[in-house]
DNA sequence: TCCGTATTAGTAACTATTCTCAAAAGAGAA
DNA sequence: TTCTCTTTTGAGAATAGTTACTAATACGGA
C-alpha cells in the first residue's frame, strides 16, 4: 500500500459522485503533485480487483469509479452525464427469472437507468 | 439510401450476433471491397438515429450493433465476450418502481446480464 | 541497514472512434 | 438524358481514453 494508492482510495471514498479516472487524477494531484495519470489508472484497476472500489462500465466513453462496493444501481443524466446512486433493493428476483430463460450461466447483472437530473430539468 | 448504407443494414439484419463496427466492416467488405471503415461507422450511427438498428453501449471497450430494434436485453459472456439476446418481458415494472425513488426524470433503462455462455462452460 | 521485489513518473504506443476534405455518387428539375 | 445541387464516399489524419514500457525510486522483510 503505497502513498499514491492510499490517496487514490481515500479521495474516491470521500466522494459520492462517480468520478472518471481523470477526475480522480485531478484530486490526487492536489495532495501528490507529482503523481502520474498512469499510476492512477493502474491503482484504480488494482483496487477494483481487490474489491476495495468498483469499476463502472456504463454508457458513455469513459469508465467511472465508485468508492461504494455494495451492490446498487445508477442513473445517468442524458444531458450532463452526471451519475447518481439509486436507492433500490438488489435485483436477485430478475436474475432468478432469467436463469430459466437463458442457457448462459448467469453470474450477475447490471442495470442502469437513463434520465434527466434535477439540475438539467430546471435549466431546460 | 446508398449502396453502402443498404449493404450495411442488410448484413446487420442477417446476423443474430451483435457485431462490433469492425465485424460489420469485414462483412460489408466482402460485397463492397472498396468500402471504408469510416463509412461503416458513419452509417451505423445514421441507421441507429433513424431507428432502423440499435446501438448497444454495453460493457467492454467496443460498441456493438443490433439489427433487431424491439426492446430486449442481453447477456454477455465474461470469458469470450459473446453477446446473446435474452427472451424476457420489458422492464416497465422496474422503471416505474424507480420513478418514486429517484429525483431524476427517468427516460429508460438498460439491463445487461453477465454470465458464461454454453460453449465456454463446456470448454472449462 | 541491506537487498530483492514492487511501484512509480514520464512517455510512447495502442485502440476505438470521429473528423476532414477533395472526389464521386445520388436525386430532382428541365 | 443532362445539368445542377446536395449528400456521401474513401483515405487518411486527428482525437480521446487507456495501456504498456522502462529506468529510477520506494517499500518491506531479514
Amino acid at each position: 500500500m503505497t502513498q499514491q494508492r492510499r490517496v487514490i482510495l481515500e479521495e474516491l471514498q470521500k466522494l459520492d459522485s462517480h468520478p472518471t479516472a481523470d477526475e480522480v487524477y485531478e484530486r490526487a494531484r492536489r495532495r501528490l503533485p507529482r503523481i502520474s495519470l498512469g499510476t492512477v489508472y493502474r491503482n484504480l484497476e488494482i483496487l477494483s480487483e481487490c474489491g476495495l472500489i468498483q469499476k463502472l462500465e456504463l454508457g458513455g466513453t469513459q469508465k467511472r469509479f465508485d468508492g461504494r462496493v455494495e451492490n446498487h444501481c445508477h442513473v445517468r443524466c442524458i444531458r450532463c452525464g452526471r451519475i447518481s446512486d439509486v436507492p433500490m433493493a438488489p435485483l436477485t428476483t430478475i436474475e432468478n427469472r432469467i436463469r430459466g430463460a437463458s442457457d448462459y450461466e448467469i453470474i450477475g447483472s447490471r442495470l442502469e437507468f437513463i434520465g434527466v437530473c434535477p439540475q438539467c430539468k430546471k435549466e431546460h
